[in-house]
DNA sequence: AAACATTTGTCCGTATGTATA
DNA sequence: ATATACATACGGACAAATGTT
């Protein structure tokens, strides 16, 4: 959850972490597919360590949800279905609501400035077919405003949502999904209510951003 | 987060499990303080297991953020600080909220027979004076609408929340907080509007029976 | 500035346990 | 039922990195 007081740069990479965010990377782009057997030292094969960091990897994924063991058994990418949406973007609606509410009461001007930079460069990637970019500023936008609601319980689970609604997008959808003008509107009217500091229609419309493309999203598959 | 559709009863238990939960015990109970150094080869020692499963069960513990490691140098029990609790319980609130939201459309009667059961036993926890009793019963409470809930995200952070409340409580309290009939009474609006199927009540009901104890633990400290 | 002490990071061998024949 | 193959769980030794004297 939390993301400690740390300030360490990470310029040193140990081989533990390079094994985490590469078989999560596989898992997430589907490379490793839903359902396949993992097999400790064939990872360190590939990677080019020993087993145990990939082990060590291995189990971080398992508390992020990535893969399952069975102890003394096995282990597997874990499977991932059309519902989980339906699980995963409610969950991070409500945190993001939540994180709108505070933050409507601690921002400043200078970052609401920040978010309204963010939601132009937004609506022009929108606008000149960029659906990826326009994903990833997106992404910044909400990823902003829950840092500064200063809270590491949402920042830490939001985190784990996103990666999973990540992985969701890879598996089921071939290109990212292309985001629309509403959303444009709907991140100025969140910018709009943090000026007003009016924390219940932030909270209320960044629940509506996430919600409808949830809906979006689960009727086209 | 999942918990993994698996039935596997942990009939056996490894090394790294009983490492895991005894330092985490540890720390939730104030045995290993706040900020405290970790040693792994003196865990090690003490557990009577060598360093391997003790540093896994530390990379857990780092996720669920009672500790905090930094590569190559050390690794400290994670601070905690009276205003953290306004930051867990917010959360906590939002969640079950959203749990209850969706048990109200799933719950079956003999389920709302269980809620019925375990909110009289609640209150009589409290009638006889045993607040650690109707503390865990009120966890009971709470944990089986989250089941009910049916979404694995919530449910996993739900339980990573409770964990760090219950150290919060172990450490700046010496008993547990003694519940009141005031949440009994809120237990059985909650049910009430189960029974209505009524998912917006439920879910503000919810909300206000964390928020309430979340002002008179603040209040208190 | 360099050598030392301490602690963490990694490797690999072995034991244990599970599933299959 | 027993034996065999296989993957994981654990242990212990070594290497690397950090902070200190």
């Amino acid at each position: 959850m939390p993301v400690p007081p740390d300030f360490s740069a990470p310029i040193r990479i140990s081989a533990k972490e390079r094994a985490l965010s590469q078989i999560q990377r596989w898992i997430i782009e589907g490379t490793l597919q839903p359902g396949e057997k993992l097999i400790d030292a064939e990872l360190a094969d590939s990677l080019a360590v020993s087993r145990t960091p990939i082990r060590e990897a291995l189990q971080l994924l398992e508390v992020q949800g990535l893969v399952s063991m069975h102890p003394g058994r096995e282990t597997r990418v874990t499977g991932i279905e059309k519902e989980d949406i339906l699980k995963m973007y409610p969950v991070l609606a409500s945190l993001h609501a939540l994180a709108a509410e505070y933050t409507a009461q601690l921002i400043l001007p200078e970052q609401i400035e920040m978010l309204k930079e963010l939601n132009t460069q937004f609506g022009k990637a929108i606008e000149i077919g960029q659906p990826f970019q326009a994903m990833e500023i997106d992404e910044q936008f909400h990823n902003l405003i829950v840092e500064l609601s200063d809270n590491p319980y949402i920042a830490s689970f939001s985190a784990s949502l996103q990666i999973h609604i990540r992985r969701f997008k890879y598996i089921f959808l071939n290109q990212p999904l292309t985001a629309t003008q509403t959303s444009v509107a709907e991140h100025a009217s969140i910018i709009l209510a943090f000026e007003k500091r009016d924390k219940e229609t932030a909270s209320a419309m960044m629940k509506q951003n996430l919600l409808r493309p949830m809906r979006e999203l689960h009727a086209l598959i």
